[in-house]
Order: structure tokens, then sequence, then C-alpha cells
DNA sequence: CAAACCAATCTGGTTAACCAATTTGGTCAA
DNA sequence: TTGACCAAATTGGTTAACCAGATTGGTTTG
């Protein structure tokens, strides 16, 4: 057979179509919580696509828990309801690449957050690891060096410690991309100034003492060039 | 070669052991950002594991975007730091599965957010959206019918209201947790009643009438009995 | 007649073979 | 000496073959 190299891209379209069709099949076949799906062989020859792209798609489903796999019996639907499976794979269908300013958006929403709770939660273990990831950052910076991992590491520290494991999850999901936005449009010149150690420290010491309040205002004070850059800018 | 069948959590006992190693040869051989890791074939060999079990991890490297593969050519190390990367395997290492009580704390978070961005942003299509899933949901409960489902896909047509793709996807990632355990815990009870009809409409309305503090409030009352199981149990 | 049993078949998972694009090291001509 | 060029080796991606467990339909046995 005829072997073709992709783009992610073009990767991308024919999963989403294996997706869509899948919903078409089922939807067809009036298929219910706990059914089986054909096999992955029987559907890579319907779709006229290889059994390597169907388990890609499936796998994609399996993450958001729409299928689920039983070796060596076969793929089921997962117990959630037709409509509701059937919205939500309108709803993975319709998704799109995340923005720069849906990132900060969303960044700024869960750090407000895992902050408080890291100022209530916080173990003296927690405190440590804190306390290192900031010195590291001082360091850096006072050293007039570039410092913006060493920043990001204390904010995903804070997650740590808010014993959110879904918080803590999603932050990093969002951080690269983060962080290569941020080299790209050069919004961390202002994180390499001595005015970061200042609101990092505030934070800290707010986590210590288990000021959630205090914890959450210094985190604002700390996002508010962010805050702008994100509700103010033409990207 | 003998074939094994692994349990998931066998699985994903391997693919952290693996991601483990993948550090430490990083942290040994000090590569840095843009270097080329060595390839799938002679990793596999050097740690004893098949290819395929070198390839998810790398995938799950680089949905974490720590590292990226170029096809005929290598996977290399993002360009994130040695310091950032470093930080980063070690919580993806001890990432848990998240508990119910996190996803709960999750949820509240992202949708008293997203509310408030759909009132603010969203467009006549959205509205559209929203009023049918309000009427889906609402024929549901006066059948006296199992309505989670509905209720849900309500949210999730707020979600997308909110025209923020991040929180969209994280919606869509919680979900289906938060359904099962919604029925494992029986906490949806209350949705079936008539009263969430009216808090539903509350809620539709604010966001017809661009009006986002409402919006939030509307939503709160809507959490208040989660918030509670999410805040007084002992699960 | 029902239950236990068995072999053929089907299934998702795994491994091995293959492909084409890319690197790379060396060669040869200008 | 240098730069264009080429063939062989390397690489991630893709396909095909294989594996062991699960399912299933029919048969046998009590």
């Amino acid at each position: 057979m005829k072997v073709e190299v992709l783009t992610n891209n073009e990767k991308r379209d024919v999963q989403q179509s294996i997706i869509a069709k899948l919903r078409d099949l089922i939807e067809y076949k009036n298929l219910e919580p706990g059914d089986k799906l054909p096999s992955e062989r029987m559907l890579s020859e319907k779709f006229g696509v290889s059994r390597s792209n169907i388990r890609e798609a499936i796998q994609k489903l399996e993450f958001y828990g729409i299928l689920y796999s039983k070796p060596q019996s076969g793929t089921f639907i997962a117990e959630i309801g037709r409509v509701a499976m059937s919205g939500m794979m309108e709803d993975i269908l319709g998704l799109e690449e995340p923005d720069f300013k849906s990132l900060v958006e969303t960044r700024i929403l869960l750090e407000l957050k895992t902050v408080r709770l890291a100022a209530l939660r916080r173990t003296d273990e927690d405190l440590e690891a804190l306390q290192s990831a900031l010195n590291a950052y001082k360091n850096k910076v006072l050293n007039k060096e570039d410092a913006v991992e060493e920043d990001l590491l204390f904010h995903l520290a804070i997650a740590k410690a808010s014993k959110n494991s879904s918080m803590n999850t999603f932050m990093l999901i969002i951080t690269p991309e983060i962080i290569t936005n941020f080299e790209k449009y050069h919004v961390c010149d202002s994180n390499q100034s001595f005015k970061g150690i200042q609101e990092h420290e505030d934070i800290f010491q707010a986590i210590k003492d288990q000021n959630p309040k205090r914890a959450k205002e210094m985190m604002k004070i700390h996002f508010s060039v962010l805050y702008q850059y994100c509700y103010h800018s033409n990207n």
C-alpha cells in the first residue's frame, strides 16, 4: 500500500473525521451505553483508514471518557447516556486550539484559586519546596539572568501545594504553551525585574502565614501586568 | 519474544518509570533545549522495554510540551530550559489521579468563570444552542425522567459560549468523571427536582441579558448543594 | 433437559517489518 | 580550498503480522 507522510494538521483532520463518522455510526445503529462498537479492523475497513488511525481516535474518545476498551474483548460505549455522548462528541469536534488570550485567562483563574488553596492546605514539606523554588528564582534575577523557568516552577509548586490534582494537571498542561508565547511576545521582560522578587516573597509569606485572602491579593497584584496584556491587547 | 498482557495500572507504572529514566538520562547527559534525544530504537534497547512503550512515554511528554518529534529526524527537547523541564517532569511523575473533591472544586471554579464570560461574549447562535439545551432539560424533568445528561449539556453549552477554548476543553475533560461519580454517590438526585429548572432558566436569562454578575450569582445558587457536598463530606 | 465443556473464532494489544524523508560523511569538480 | 552533489545510514511514522485472552456456538455428558 502507498504510504504517505501527513502533516500534524492533516493528521488531526483525519482523526476528527473518524470521530465524526463514529458519531454517525453510533447514531445510525442506535448504540446505547454499554454496547459494543464494531471491531477496530472492521471500522478501519468501513471508514477506509488504517487501524492505527481508528485506534488513535478511540484513544482520544477514551481520554474524554466516552468510550472504554477491554483487552481481547472490544470497545464499549461508556455509561454516560446517548444524549450526553452525542453532545460531547459534537463539542470535541468543535474544539479549537487554545489562543493565547484563553491560556492567560485560564492561568489567572487557576492561580488565583490554587494560591488560596495552597495557603489553606500547605504542609511544611510544601513550604520547603516553595522556599527552594523561590530561592532559585531570586538567585537568577539577582544575577540578571533570565528567570522565566524558575518563575514558572514557583507557580507550579503553588499548584502542587493546593492539593487539587485537577488544577495541578491543568496548570501543567497550559504552562509550556504559556512559556512559548511569553517568549514569542516578550511578555516576560517585566518578570526579570526586581519587582518580581518582592511579589513572589509576598505570595510566599502569605502562604506561610496560612492567610488565603492575602495570598490571593498578592497573586492578583503579581498578575496585574498580565491582566492588562490579556484584556487590552489586540492579539 | 514472550508477550504479556498488562493491566492499565501496570502499563501506567511502566510509562512512569520510562519518564523517570528519560529524566535521569537528560540530567546525566546534560542535554539542553533543542538537543536531540537518542533514537526510539536505542532507547527501547537501553531501557529494556518495547519501542511502543518508549513512543507512548514520548507522546505524553509531547502532550505536556516538554519534547517534540520531527519525522524522519528525531525527538528533541523543547525550548523551555533545563530547570523548567526537570521540574515539570518531576511534577508529571508526582501527578495523582484526581479525586472527586478536586473535580468538583475545579468544576465550580471553571463554571463560575465560564458563565460570566458567556454572559459577556455570547452570540445569538450561542443563545439558540443554550435555549435548545435548556428545553431538552426541561422536557426530561417534566416527564420525571433522569436529566443528568441534559443538565450537563446545558453547562457545556455555557462553556462553549464563553469563547475560551482552554476552559471549554477542561470542562470536557472533567465532565465524564463528574457524571460517573455523581451516579456512584447519588449526588444528582436533587437535579431531578423542579427547582433545577428555575435555576437553569435564571442562568439562561442572565446570559441572555448579558448580565455577567447576575449570571455568576445564579450559578453560585445552582451550585450551593454541590458546594456543601464538596466541603463538608468525608469523601 | 440442563449444565459443563471444548474448540473455533474474534478481539484489542504488542511486536516486527517496512517506508520515505532527512542527515551525514565523503567525493569530486570548479 | 570550497561548495555542490550523491549515496548510504539513520530516524520517526506507518502498516502488517502475531499473540494470548475472551467470547461464542455447538456438542457432549450427567
